[in-house]
DNA sequence: AGACTGCTGTTACCTTAGGTAACACGTTAG
DNA sequence: CTAACGTGTTACCTAAGGTAACAGCAGTCT
């Protein structure tokens, strides 16, 4: 066996592997994440066992799949956090751009993040162990960005990583909420986090008759 | 059959109630959310018919064992909330309320949060429909206390739903990313995120020799 | 007393779904 | 021609959620 060589056989178990996940994403934005290996095998046009083959477990096909969206979705933010332009504008563009993409694919951010809901009965694809990763990425990788741009003093660097990730934190828990009720436009939801993280909270005046919070 | 009177009956299906939610408990503490409705029938010494009687579902025991936990953590922080001191106090304490709690009982705070986590191969209790709840009525609560007390101006309301929402978001997931990563002290943490929460990211200068963020 | 009702509990079963073993076919190398 | 390998299948195992049907026992009504 050569190692160094580009087989035929590794190109097309590639574009193989490539082909299922693109079936497998076709089943859990129709079906949900409670999508069976059955179902997506059907869908890929074959059976069972070359799903196992090719992914190990349902974990390893969920994983595969997350990669793809988390990969697409980090790289969206990057993009709006490198952007030239002053802090709150980017912090705006940031949200903004987040919130526009699980907007745009909710069924796909539902996957990512809620695995079990939209399922029929079954339990489906478990969340637990890898919509953490997503948040826990997302949450580093600001946590970088902050911590390369600002001077944040000696104790910089946790601060830097707590930030990250109450940010994200918050980002997607107002998101999570929005997206189910939507409450508001979007951009008043963007200018309502900003505003938070630009200290309105510790700056609103009590209300008047009331005890202070 | 007399509606008003509270028979033996009921008191003792109430009590039987109790003991099957605290075996559930005691499984689930032990072997995470994974936990089968034969292991927590086992651990009350009783067959599963029984448990599906008295909580139709597994959603359903779930549901209620979620609530218990669900509803002292919130009566813990609503004194905190509601403690008579100022604001900047006020939320160090709220928060530092909820780090206590995820700290002194992981097991339980895993359970509510990430139920599928622990499991040893199956896929267990489903988070996607339950911590949602308890995410949601945090913020559902904390936008309450925020209104009532803060003068936020005409859009005072929205305002307060997104920060409660997004506050709570922040709290559960820098207190998630600790509890795993254990970066720093309580006391730490709890001022970082108040920090964040008081306008620092905005305040913060320029590093010295790059871009600003 | 004896039958009826209702609750508690059981055993034994169904179904779905993840996962795997064993086998069948076609292609290519020696 | 045959041996090896990759690709695919069928048929199965197991674990778990969920349910039907029946057994025993307390109180109640005639």
């Amino acid at each position: 066996m050569d190692t160094t060589q580009r087989t035929d056989q590794e190109r097309s178990a590639d574009r193989r592997r490539r082909e299922l996940l693109e079936a497998a994403d076709r089943v859990v934005l129709r079906d949900g994440p409670g999508a069976s290996m059955n179902a997506i095998a059907a869908e890929a046009g074959i059976t069972k066992p070359i799903l196992y083959r090719h992914f190990g477990d349902k974990g390893g096909l969920y994983a595969a799949l997350a990669k793809r969206h988390t990969d697409a979705l980090l790289d969206s933010l990057r993009a709006a956090l490198d952007a030239p332009a002053e802090r709150r504008e980017r912090v705006e563009q940031t949200l903004d751009t987040y919130l526009t993409a699980i907007e745009a694919r909710p069924q796909v951010y539902r996957f990512l993040m809620h695995p079990a809901e939209g399922g029929h009965q079954g339990e489906g694809f478990d969340v637990g162990k890898h919509s953490a990763p997503l948040l826990r990425r997302m949450g580093e990788e600001l946590a970088q960005v902050i911590e390369e741009r600002l001077d944040l003093g000696p104790d910089g660097e946790r601060l830097a990583r707590v930030w990250g990730h109450g940010i994200v934190g918050m980002m997607h828990a107002a998101g999570d909420w929005w997206l189910g009720e939507r409450p508001c436009s979007r951009r008043e939801l963007v200018r309502s986090l900003a505003d938070l993280l630009w200290g309105r909270l510790a700056a609103a005046g009590d209300k008047v008759g009331g005890p202070g919070f």
